[in-house]
Order: structure tokens, then sequence, then C-alpha cells
DNA sequence: GCGACAG
DNA sequence: ATCTTGTCGC
């Protein structure tokens, strides 16, 4: 999809796909999903996965996950071309779309606002918020130690996201909105998706779902999962 | 120019 | 991202 695109070209896009960015209130938030991408280190074959868990209960409903062949090399500010493709792929095997989508990385928290939580909300018309796990871009303030203390990341007098420590003294993540969703709103979602680890449980499951997928543990498709279980 | 740099 | 053993700290 991007594979013959060039840095300059996918600049480009960037910009125009970030004039369609929209920051509103979510309503009804019943379920919640996290996307996430697995791959072997040379191999461009991306292993893609989407669960899908109740909210706020966190239980696991069901997921799907699929195979995707990239080119697109990674680069820092770019990985929406490396993985958005395969997650689109994802996406066309769940019926019931999620309230909202979480995905490992940054929203707006990017330099030219189109992190792979914005490309691909903006792509699939559809909440998405980001949650990376390291600072890619803007001022970082460190929060307190203290389980679900939040600091506001800025550039100038723009708020692009928070930092918030998800267990005691543990690294916090970068939380910030993908799109059709506000700043405020994906800090408090993210908040009440904290189990008991540093990574909130959406992400955390499509993770560990993922992984299965690359070394053989599961199948390619959509699956129900019978026994809503609680993962943590 | 130099260093940083989501996954 | 993935590969990997021990080790430090709450």
């Amino acid at each position: 999809m991007y594979d013959n695109f060039s840095f300059a070209d996918a600049i480009q896009l960037q910009n125009d796909l970030a004039k369609h960015l929209s920051f509103i209130p979510v309503n009804n938030i019943a379920t919640i999903a996290g996307a996430d991408i697995s791959f072997d280190k040379g191999s461009t074959t991306m292993y893609a996965g989407i669960v899908i868990l109740s909210y706020p209960e966190l239980k696991l409903i069901n997921y799907a996950i699929e195979s995707f062949e990239t080119t697109f090399p990674h680069e820092p500010g770019f990985l929406g071309f490396r993985e958005v493709p395969a997650l689109l792929k994802v996406w066309d095997l769940i019926l019931d779309k999620p309230s909202v989508v979480v995905l490992d990385g940054n929203g707006i928290l990017h330099p030219r606002r189109m992190g792979v939580a914005s490309h691909f909300g903006v792509l699939a018309n559809q909440s998405t918020i980001g949650c990376a796990k390291s600072i890619l871009y803007g001022e970082n303030h460190i929060p307190e130690k203290a389980k679900y203390s939040a600091t506001e990341i800025k550039s100038n007098q723009e708020l692009l996201g928070f930092a918030l420590r998800t267990k005691d003294n543990c690294a916090p993540v970068y939380i910030s909105a993908g799109h059709l969703i506000t700043q405020h709103q994906s800090l408090d979602v993210m908040k009440k998706c904290i189990g008991n680890y540093r990574i909130p449980e959406p992400t955390r499951l499509a993770h560990e779902i993922v992984n299965d997928f690359r070394i053989g543990k599961l199948k390619a498709g959509f699956h129900k999962v019978n026994q809503p279980l609680t993962l943590f």
C-alpha cells in the first residue's frame, strides 16, 4: 500500500491526513479494542491483531488476526506506514466495531500530529487513542512516582498528550488522542484500562495475541471468546 | 552541525 | 520489534 512511498511522499500524506483530524467526545463506550503488530526481525511479514474488550469490565470478548506483507522501513515518525495497512486488513474482519481502539504508539503526540493512532483513526474513520511506551516528541514532563499520576506534554502552547504512571515506580506510558476523541477523555479512558501491568490491558492483550499468532499458536481469522476472561 | 528518534 | 540471564529494588 505504501511500499513505493518516499519519505517526502509520506510527509505530504501525513500533512494531508492531519487536516481531517477531529477531537470530539466519544458518547457511550461499551467496548474498547487494542491493536498491535508482531514480526520476526528481518522479515517483511507483519502479524497484526485487534482484541476487543468489554468496557469498563475489560473482559476479552473476541479478537481478529491476519498477516500482511510490508516493505516500508522502520523510521521514527512514520510508524503508520508500516503498521496501518496490516491493521486495516484485520479491521475488515471485525463486523461489530468497537467504541474506541487503542494503538501501540502515538496519536497526535507527533511532529506532524499523525502518529500511528491518528493515521489509523482517520483512514478507518474510528475513535482512536495512542499509548506509547517511550517518548517520541514533545517536552517531556515526569509524573509523580505513584500510579495514576500524570503530567501534560506540550509543544509550545499546544497540549499534545500526557505521561501517565500506570504502576508505582515504573516508567510512564505516553497517552495522546488519535482521532474522534478528546485529549482528556483519552487520558481518562486509559486510566480505567490499567490492570496489574505497566502496559494497559487493550494493548497488552493485543501484544500477547499477535505474538501467539506469529509463533503459530493461533490461526488467522476472527475469533469469538466463549468464556470471557479477565486476564489480569 | 549534533544528537534524538513510537515499533 | 525480537533475542535473552541475571540482577537490582519495591
